[in-house]
DNA sequence: GACGTTACCATACAGCGTATGGCTGTAAGT
DNA sequence: ACTTACAGCCATACGCTGTATGGTAACGTC
């Protein structure tokens, strides 16, 4: 099937994926292209586009993918503070790890607004929390809102430039403690 | 001194970053080129190099000018709980006059790094609210995440696709809610 | 051998930010 | 009055982007 001189083997979308994310993580969102794309998988740039549709779709699935690695807590009946921690550590764990394309996610929730299993498992830790179902919808959007912006602030470098304690692992888990204190505001 | 054939008056920065400030509310700040604002203005593209410098620059002014039009609650002896949700309420409105800008401006925070009037604002609130000097580095960040990542997430639309009351303003209230409650997370 | 399909590539287009250099009319210096 | 300097503007061009279009080569099936 015509398999490009250079390489041995066709292209898969799975390699495209894969070396995006590399490209991704070494120079950023921005400073991913087509060609650079191309270069690197050693083939013409039009040759990518018979396997994905265009680059938005090529960042959509990869985000699809940084999502899925996630490691959510487990509904293992663990207190649920304890979740509640795992859950944003995982997060923000998956943040550092990639911060562009994190960047570039919660700029673009089309990209990522199918994902429901972070509202689930969020929506389980809160619901264990003793939140009723009337407040659900708006502790979970506060949690989402704190969690998002310590993660957006972070890779951004907004909370460094402000002063304060230069250790950001002690202030995310005083966030932490934050969040479960702010919680009994949905006690009614 | 050879002024547009077409226009009467020579460029302006303030010109310019009020008809960039326009063009971004209405096409989003990825709408914006060069080469559109100087047909909006009526002029070549390359004339508005000798005013601004970059278009990096150009949007830096954009959002210092935002910025400077925040209302942000006096020093006038309220309780700190109004003081805070004003403070909020400041920040969210200028967010929905000029939802892309505040995206940008979030995602590139070199850009406003040099305002520390929000944070002398709210480092004032926080400590009439009775937080130590140590912890308020920590309340600090904790208040910003959540007041951005609540602004990120109204503007991007990542709160309205996840389910529940479809109200946000009384989503944000209830934030506010959140945050007040969970400061007492920092009296120790 | 003919054909359809798959993978790949070459060329081209419209758009982007902006470097470079040139034109023109006003202002300042003498 | 004459020269010089400069401010404001513009035309052209370079390298970059995503991708539309259409062509080419190797394969499986008949």
């Amino acid at each position: 099937m015509a398999v490009s001189a250079h390489r041995g083997a066709p292209l898969s979308p799975e390699e495209i994926y894969a070396t995006a994310l590399r490209l991704i993580d070494a120079g950023g969102v921005e400073g991913l292209s087509m060609r650079k794309l191309a270069v690197e998988l050693d083939v013409n740039p039009m040759s990518l586009y018979h396997h994905i549709d265009s680059k938005t779709t090529l960042l959509q699935r990869v985000c699809a993918l940084v999502g899925a690695q996630l490691s959510l807590p487990p509904d293992d009946g663990a207190p649920w503070p304890q979740q509640l921690r795992a859950l944003g550590h995982a997060c923000r764990a998956s943040a550092r790890r990639h911060p562009s394309l994190w960047l570039y996610a919660q700029s673009h929730p089309e990209v990522t607004g199918s994902d429901h299993r972070l509202w689930r498992a969020l929506d389980r830790i809160l619901t264990a929390a003793g939140i009723g179902p009337d407040d659900l919808a708006h502790a979970r959007k506060a949690l989402f809102a704190l969690l998002s912006g310590f993660i957006l602030g972070e890779t951004t470098g907004a909370l460094d430039e402000q002063g304060g304690a230069a250790d950001l692992d002690e202030t995310f888990e005083s966030s932490l403690d934050f969040a479960i204190a702010g919680l009994a505001a949905f006690h009614r």
